[in-house]
RNA sequence: GGCGCUAUCGUCUAGGGGUUUAGGACGCCGCCCUCUCACGGCGGUAACGGGGGUUCGAAUCCCCCUAGCGCUACCA
């Protein structure tokens, strides 16, 4: 039996009125590790909650423990089942996977906590039971002057305690009435709470902070608080590893925890990834949907090294890990306090490495969703011409989108020459005739690979007592309307006989450097 | 306003009392390689927020200030 519950508890022998303990599952060793990702479909998987997904899921595997994923869909307004199965597919992309949660199953489901309502009142119907909760009567609107009065004179808002001193029969008869109220905890506001975060040391919230947080709505539904400690508490969690935006709840469940009896788990405070302003990462800061640098060329595997280095280092200077590495390597002490910007550029760069790690044909295949978007793709070439060509232009890109630009003039004539490269032809000595001389050079040219292209064209410059380069640059010019790209030689290799022929000759027809 | 977290090159970071003229990576600049571009190689640019302590010695420990960020709901 791996979970413990209040309604999957045996009967035992309770009597009215005794209800279940409920007990935290403390880690027994190594194999007892289990950690969760807790996104709320509220909308697409973002580069935050990725990088917490990833430090649980490296975590995890690291200790042989248990990675799950719980969705906290209690957001009745704001949840979309849409933005569960995008979260799903941002960590498929990524691929971190789970061990129990949608689609997986497990033990301790449901993995959904519109699903969980039962063990949030059976844990409510405990607490007040054993009076470790009042009922408060409290509106809204009372509470909102008494913040705002507190903070016009300016005191930390927080609860006044007016429905705490209530004499018993007043609160019977107000419910017996059925005046709507919340439950709020009974917090001992004598001492501080304190822990010691995995990441940040010890943390510690003087007794002033603390407040008689509402558990319970006055519709019966369970405070997000409440509900992530009943899960933690039941699903097992020994290591609740999020962003640091959560330090402030801490405290708050940490008193749950305790009026539920139950010894909080580990807490590890990752620091946030902040936008180019050091401001938390969001929307305004460009694209945070992960899946959307998919759509930009990113490599899955360069994505997530990246992010793995996003706020953990490791003990020397190696920055490209294979996953398997990095689960070797990760550990929580190593991981930063201090937040962290993201930076595109050196994302870029680290793709461009991983993208010059394919091999050719994969590369290909990689590349293949952007080529196809390709006018005239894949043409007359054969596979393994077009693994050719992603290996000419596999070292001179850095995102996948990239290779549309780069591999056009494979698959249609150039449309234009580049400007430059015409203002330089120019200056070849009769350049129409060397481009000519080289068209019927070429026609004749056996074999036509790349060494014989390259004699062809050296002996034509030689013939003529002129530099190769002021054939070869005219020449790449011609057949691809660039001054940069693959080896001359290499590229008209793959291009083939009658397209640099044929190219050769519409160069000198439309004569475009001469203006 | 209150509380909390953080503070090393522009960015990600190493370094946690003497081993540091503070190391690596991205970016940028230069050189080499070379048919161009790119890759690769080599070199350069650039940082301990400020002030007090503690100590023989502080980027490293403590305090204060400052700054940035976060949280401050019967949202999650």
């Amino acid at each position: 039996m791996f979970c413990l519950s209040y309604t999957d508890r045996p009967p035992g022998p309770s009597g009215p009125g005794r209800l279940p303990v409920v007990e935290s599952r403390r880690p027994r060793d190594m194999s007892d590790i289990r950690v969760r990702f807790a996104p709320s479909p509220t909308g697409n998987l973002h580069v935050g909650s990725a990088r917490t997904a990833i430090f649980n899921w490296l975590f995890a595997r690291h200790h042989q423990g248990t990675f799950i994923l719980r969705i906290e869909d209690t957001d009745q307004e704001r949840s979309k089942p849409e933005y569960t199965r995008a979260i799903l597919d941002g960590l498929r992309w990524l691929g971190v996977d789970w061990d129990e949660g949608p689609e997986a199953g497990g033990d301790c489901g449901p993995y959904f906590q519109s699903r969980r309502r039962s063990f949030y009142d059976e844990a409510l119907q405990r607490l007040r039971h054993e009076g470790k909760v009042y009922p408060c009567f409290c509106t809204p609107e009372r509470l909102q002057d008494l913040r705002t009065a507190q903070l016009s004179a300016k005191q930390n808002p927080r609860y006044d305690g007016r429905c705490l001193a209530l004499a018993d029969d007043e609160v019977a008869q107000r419910i017996a009435a059925g005046e709507p109220f919340a439950l709020r905890i009974k917090a001992a506001r004598l001492e501080s709470v304190e822990w010691t975060d995995l990441c940040k040391g010890l943390v510690s919230i003087g007794p002033e902070m603390l407040d008689d947080i509402v558990v319970a709505k006055s519709d019966g539904y369970p405070t997000y608080n409440f509900a992530v400690v009943v899960d933690d508490i039941t699903m097992g969690i020994s290591h609740v590893i999020r962003g640091e935006d959560h330090i402030s709840n801490t405290p708050k469940q940490i008193l749950i925890y305790r009026a539920l009896g139950a010894t909080p788990p580990r807490f590890a405070h990752i620091p946030m990834i902040l936008g180019e302003d050091r401001s938390k990462m969001s929307k305004r800061h460009g694209s945070t949907n992960v899946v959307e640098y998919e759509r930009q060329g990113y490599l899955s595997e360069a994505f997530f090294n990246f992010m793995t280095l996003l706020g953990w280092s490791p003990s020397d200077d190696q920055e490209i890990f294979t996953r398997d590495e990095v689960v070797r390597r990760f550990s929580l002490d190593r991981v930063s306090p201090s937040g962290a910007i993201f930076d595109i550029n050196k994302l870029k760069w680290m793709n461009g490495m991983y993208i010059r790690q394919l091999s050719p044909a994969e590369m290909l295949d990689r590349a293949e969703p952007f080529l196809s978007t390709l006018e005239g793709y894949p043409g007359d070439y054969s596979r393994e011409q077009r693994v050719e060509i992603a290996r000419q232009l596999r070292e001179r890109i850095e995102l996948l989108t990239e290779i549309t630009d780069a591999a056009g003039y494979f698959f249609h004539e150039p449309a234009e020459y580049d400007e430059k490269g015409l203002a330089k032809a120019a200056k070849t000595p009769d350049l129409a005739a060397v481009m000519e001389d080289l068209a019927a050079a070429l026609a004749t040219t056996e074999p036509f690979d790349e060494a014989g292209i390259e004699a062809a064209v050296r002996q034509l410059a030689e013939a003529r007592g002129m530099g190769a380069g002021k054939v070869i640059h005219p020449t790449r010019l011609a057949l691809s309307g660039r001054i940069a790209g693959p080896g001359l030689f290499e590229m008209m290799h793959v291009l083939g006989r009658a397209r640099c022929v044929t190219r050769l000759r519409r160069f000198v027809e439309r004569h475009p450097w001469e203006f």
